[in-house]
DNA sequence: TGAAACAGGACTGATATAGTACTATTTAAC
DNA sequence: GTTAAATAGTACTATATCAGTCCTGTTTCA
C-alpha cells in the first residue's frame, strides 16, 4: 500500500514532540511518556535520528535529546530518509537479467523519476506543518503534469 | 524505504507488456515468457488485475488476457491500487490510544493530505509513459508548494 | 471427450519489521 | 571517588508481510 513503516511515524510524533520544544534538552523517557510510546522503542528511533544529525544527543545525568534547527527547517523527507535510508520506489531493474527487454526497459527510468517527484513532496512539508493541522483539501499538495 | 512491492513492479511490466498488444489475447504463459517472469507469478498478477477489471480475462482454449482502454488511459496508481490496495502513507491513528495527544494531533491529517498528494502524482503517470524512456530530470513530475 | 487455459484458494518459505534486552560508556551530583 | 541517570551500540527474538508455488475446479474450443 505504498506505505512507509510504523518505525518512522513514531519517529515523526517524536521529532514533532522534540521540536515544540526546541533548545530544552529532553531525555528518551520523558518523550515516550509524551507520544506514548514503549521506552526501548523511543531509544532505538532516538539513534537513529542522531546519527542522521537530525537531534543532538548528550550522555549522562540530566542527559537526553534535543533538536537544532527549527521546525520550519526539517523536512518529513529527512525524517523519513533517517529511518527508513533514501527514498526509492523501486529496486525495479536492480536485480534484473529477469526483464528480457532489458536495453529497452523504461520503466527503470520512469520509476526513478517518480521516486524523485515523491521525495520533493516529502522534502516540502515541514515537521511546523505536520504539528499544524492539515489545510482544508482544496490546498493540497498538488502535483504537475508529469508530461515534458 | 517508502517502496512498492516486487509483486507491484511485476504488474506494471505485465501491464506495459499487455498493452502494447492491445486487443489481442495473451495467454499467461505467453506474458510470462515476454517478461521473464515466472508464471504462477504472472497468474496470481493477472487474477488480481482482473478483479479491478484492469484486463479482461478469457478461458479455454487460446483464452488469456487483454487490455481494452488504451495504455495511455491507464495510470500507475491504477495498477498499483489493483495490486496493493488504496495507496495511503501510514495507518497513523489507526490503531491509536498511543497518542496521548489524539485530539490535538494533527498528524493524521497531514499524512492523508500527503498521500493523496503521491496518489495524484502516480495517477497522472499513464502506462503509455511508463513504456518510454523518462525525459530529461529537468522535466520531472513536480510538486507544488505544501502551503496553502 | 480431452486438452488448454483461467479462477480461486491454500500453503510454504523467505524476508523485513517491530520490539526487546544487555552491556558499555558518559556525566552530573553528592 | 562513587553512584545513579542517561545515552550508545549491538544482538536477539517474535511476528507479520511478501513472494512464490501448488492444487483443485471451471470454462471453452476442437
Amino acid at each position: 500500500m505504498l506505505r512507509i513503516s510504523k518505525l518512522t511515524d513514531y519517529a515523526i510524533m517524536v521529532m514533532v514532540e522534540l521540536s515544540q520544544s526546541r533548545g530544552e534538552v529532553i531525555s528518551a523517557q520523558a518523550l515516550a511518556e509524551r507520544c506514548g510510546l514503549e521506552l526501548p522503542t523511543v531509544s532505538k528511533l532516538l539513534k537513529l535520528l542522531t546519527r542522521s544529525e537530525l537531534v543532538q544527543s548528550f550522555r549522562g545525568v540530566n542527559g537526553g535529546y534535543r533538536v537544532n534547527r527549527p521546525s520550519a527547517d526539517i523536512s518529513v523527507a529527512e525524517v523519513i530518509a533517517a529511518i527508513e535510508g533514501p527514498i526509492a520506489m523501486t529496486e525495479c531493474s536492480v536485480d534484473t537479467g529477469l526483464c528480457q527487454q532489458e536495453d529497452n526497459c523504461n520503466l527503470r527510468s520512469n520509476w526513478q523519476r517518480i521516486s524523485l517527484a515523491v521525495a520533493e513532496a516529502m522534502q516540502q512539508v515541514t515537521l511546523a506543518e505536520m504539528a499544524r493541522p492539515a489545510p482544508a483539501v482544496t490546498d493540497s499538495l498538488k502535483i504537475a503534469t508529469f508530461n515534458a
